[in-house]
DNA sequence: CCCCATGTTGTAGG
DNA sequence: TCCTACAACATGGG
């Protein structure tokens, strides 16, 4: 569920059922993703009211009381689910119940998500060293940061301490719909090639959550609807290939995107 | 059994 | 210091 636009899905999704419950019951199924005591979090979200979502990159943030933050990061297969049945959903590791019956939980598939506590998020933020939310990028931000990065672009895309947000799938789309190769080097671009960069960085993010990140809704020239080695390319007649950048698998088109290095 | 998967982090080396 | 490659984490699916 992982990269933004899904992150920014699920943050509505909170804002949508569990704006402004009251939290009566913290139930653990685990305890492995806590990053801070178990008794901590209880005695953080107890009794509060959840007063706000935030999220920033893939992260999200839900205020439960004064300088009272709980901060969820997803790993690979990590969700927020709220039903109103009694049953927990499988791999769940962590459950909010409120006062009208109705519960969230937090569930894990792969166990690569991680729970925290959080007394602001300008605190979080310096302690993991996250980077400015790719939304909220403007184009000054953007060049200054690709002019001081000397390596591989996926990479600087992808790193989280630079922009928060951009993961495997969608940094792929993103040179896919600019035509630069996966391989390239961030200080070899053109201005011109870093403003359309610039451009379909958050052209791709904002289309994903229009369109409710169903992979089947995406426009029928976009990547992910080829993410697959020896698919068609929907701009030429190549084939979409598949290398490994950055120790990610990376698909791309190399008769449409040429690297620069 | 093999390889793959929307992520992050620690380590080793250049 | 900055960059890269790679293993590790954990688990289900093809």
């Amino acid at each position: 569920m992982p990269e933004l636009p899904e992150i920014e899905l699920l943050k509505k999704y909170v804002d949508a059922t569990a704006l402004n419950k009251k939290i009566v019951k913290v139930d653990f199924t685990s305890t492995s993703l806590l990053q801070s005591p178990k008794e901590n979090f209880i005695q953080a979200l107890k009794g509060k009211k959840i007063e706000k979502i935030e999220r920033l990159g893939k992260y999200i943030f839900l205020k439960a009381g004064k300088n009272s933050w709980v901060v969820f990061h997803f790993g690979m297969t990590g969700k927020l689910e709220y039903y109103q049945s009694q049953e927990a959903p499988e791999y769940t590791h962590m459950t909010l119940s409120f006062e009208d019956n109705t519960h969230l939980s937090f569930v894990c598939r792969r166990k690569l998500g991680k729970i925290y506590l959080a007394g602001s998020l300008e605190e979080f933020i310096k302690d993991q060293d996250l980077g400015k939310d790719a939304l909220d990028f403007t184009w000054n931000d953007f060049n200054e940061l690709l002019q001081e990065k000397k390596g591989g672009l996926k990479a600087t895309l992808t790193d989280q301490h630079s922009i928060a947000g951009i993961g495997n799938v969608y940094s792929d789309e993103i040179l896919y719909q600019v035509g630069i190769h996966p391989k390239s080097k961030a200080e070899k671009l053109t201005e011109k090639d870093k403003k359309n960069l610039f451009e379909k960085m958050k052209e791709v993010l904002e289309l994903a959550i229009e369109i409710g990140g169903k992979r089947s809704e995406f426009p029928s020239n976009y990547l992910i609807r080829h993410r697959k080695e020896g698919e068609d390319c929907p701009n030429c007649k190549g084939k979409v290939e598949k290398t490994s950048v950055s120790g990610r698998s990376t698909y791309f088109c190399p008769s449409c995107q040429k690297v620069k290095k």
